[in-house]
DNA sequence: CGAGCTTGATCACAGGATCTTCACAAGGAA
DNA sequence: TTCCTTGTGAAGATCCTGTGATCAAGCTCG
């Protein structure tokens, strides 16, 4: 076969970036009470990860916050404000930098958009729309970041690599199928019980059909070329009547009597349905 | 054909190769005459190709204006302008959509954000204004692509040389058309696999239509170009089910030992949702 | 302005690789 | 035991990619 997909190239490609699949972070510099309250509400429901503080934060703490986006009031900076937002947007190009103040003037809306802010909304404005504009900055990053997203992981012997669309023992692949790859995925990424439907949805995009048996069938195919490939180990865990689980787990072949329940992860099933 | 440059494309595809050399291309779909002169004066200044149209262009027309950025009044396009957004932003994910109208609602700003606009501003506006806003909304794409090196490279025994927009092995030109070179040049950057989706949407600058087979007969016409330049070599390989990855690695033709290579497998994206 | 050449878009077909589907065996639950 | 769920193996249906050829569009050169 070929070296290629023998021998997982050394090179480490996926220079792991920290906001991996994780929530958007979104850091609001604003003093107004109600404003940012009515935000919380709206981005607890989207599942934003939202921090506020109403006083003037260095740049220094902005990037140690990992922020994907920055809604900036700059009153709260107070004289000073172009030369911080200069300095917040040349330190952090990756980061969606909206100013949300009050009346301006069109100059002054240049000046910030010109240096660096993805969008200028005026106070009063509506928490919807604000968010929405937010979407639109990040929508631009993240398609200009999405390279980056890849991120390889290594369990037990396992090391799954999203780039090659492939998975590796020993620098040998698998030789997994473009379907075998995505199922593994997600189940390596996932450390609890994850259910037929699941995963076929997940999976295939569109919902399972009753009774078919397409998940079981590749489960068997990836068991069988873990095994192969890393023999003394079990991966994938049957939970009856529900699913499937990942999890590395030496075999413990001899007579090692429980061989049970193998720690039951945080937030096992869900459940039945 | 000469070989060297086949003339830089008037522009560049999104892939933006050659972008920052050329002007950036934006067309302005509005009625008001006053508006888009003083536009035009503006940015015949800043240096940008300028088009104009007072009447509603079909997605396809827009499709080979190669565009960077468009700003659209929606009265211009009056009823199914929601659906013609959607259209737009969904066949040309790169390209950077202002919305400038009249009088709107929150409601309505925020559906066009959502639809994919990545900025809305309200009629009456500043020309410079508007500039900046699309500037701000071009920033981000033209980031992205900034890390491209527009240095010429060798992998293996092919030389990439960006600025003659052409490849050589030995000194020998490959004689790669435009398009050729540009996959090429996007394969040879990247270390990872590449969904057509992604090579078609990076190279064309707009989303590949579902069946479309255009980068599979250009990566044929490469595969032959570079195997009779560089025989004995082996480039672009196919990830079944997924796409196409670039790397050198000598044929391993001759009797050695090992078995086939059977097309390194792989696993497919993760969904495209 | 037209002939001739180059480049890019599509098709149809062939050979493989991959998925689905089945039927049956094996393992759990009651 | 008896019913239901899951593991297995294999065959046929599908899907995917490589390839050669055709056709339209754009450009160059007379």
């Amino acid at each position: 076969m070929s070296p290629e997909a023998t021998e997982a190239p050394t090179r480490s490609p996926a220079s792991g970036t920290q906001r991996s699949s994780s929530r958007l972070r979104l850091l609001v510099l604003d003093r107004d009470p109600g404003f940012t309250q009515v935000l919380a509400n709206r981005l607890d429901a989207v599942g934003w990860e939202l921090r506020t503080v109403s006083n003037p934060v260095t740049v220094d703490a902005l990037v140690t916050m990992r922020l994907n986006a920055l809604v900036l009031d700059l009153a709260v900076i107070g004289p000073g404000s172009w030369e911080y937002l200069e300095r917040v947007c040349a330190r952090m190009p990756a980061l969606a930098v909206v100013i949300c103040t009050g009346p301006s003037s069109v100059a002054q809306r240049v000046r910030g958009l010109r240096l660096g802010a993805d969008a200028w909304m005026t106070k009063p404005c509506h928490a919807e729309e604000l968010i929405s504009v937010v979407e639109a900055a990040l929508r631009r990053h993240r398609r200009a970041e999405m390279p980056e997203l890849v991120q390889t992981t290594t369990i037990g012997e396992l090391t799954v690599r999203p780039d090659l669309y492939q998975a590796y023992v020993n620098g040998q692949s698998l030789e997994l199928t473009a379907r075998e790859f995505e199922i593994l995925q997600l189940l390596s990424q996932s450390d609890r019980v994850l259910r037929r439907e699941e995963i076929y949805e997940r999976v295939w995009g569109y919902a399972m059909a009753h009774g078919d048996r397409s998940v079981d069938v590749f489960v068997r195919k990836l068991r069988q070329k873990l095994r192969a490939g890393s023999p003394g180990w079990n991966y994938i865990h049957t939970h009856f009547g529900v699913g499937y689980r990942f999890a590395p787990e030496p075999d413990v072949e001899a007579g090692a009597g429980c061989d049970e329940h193998p720690a039951p992860r945080a937030g096992s099933a869900l459940l039945g349905v």
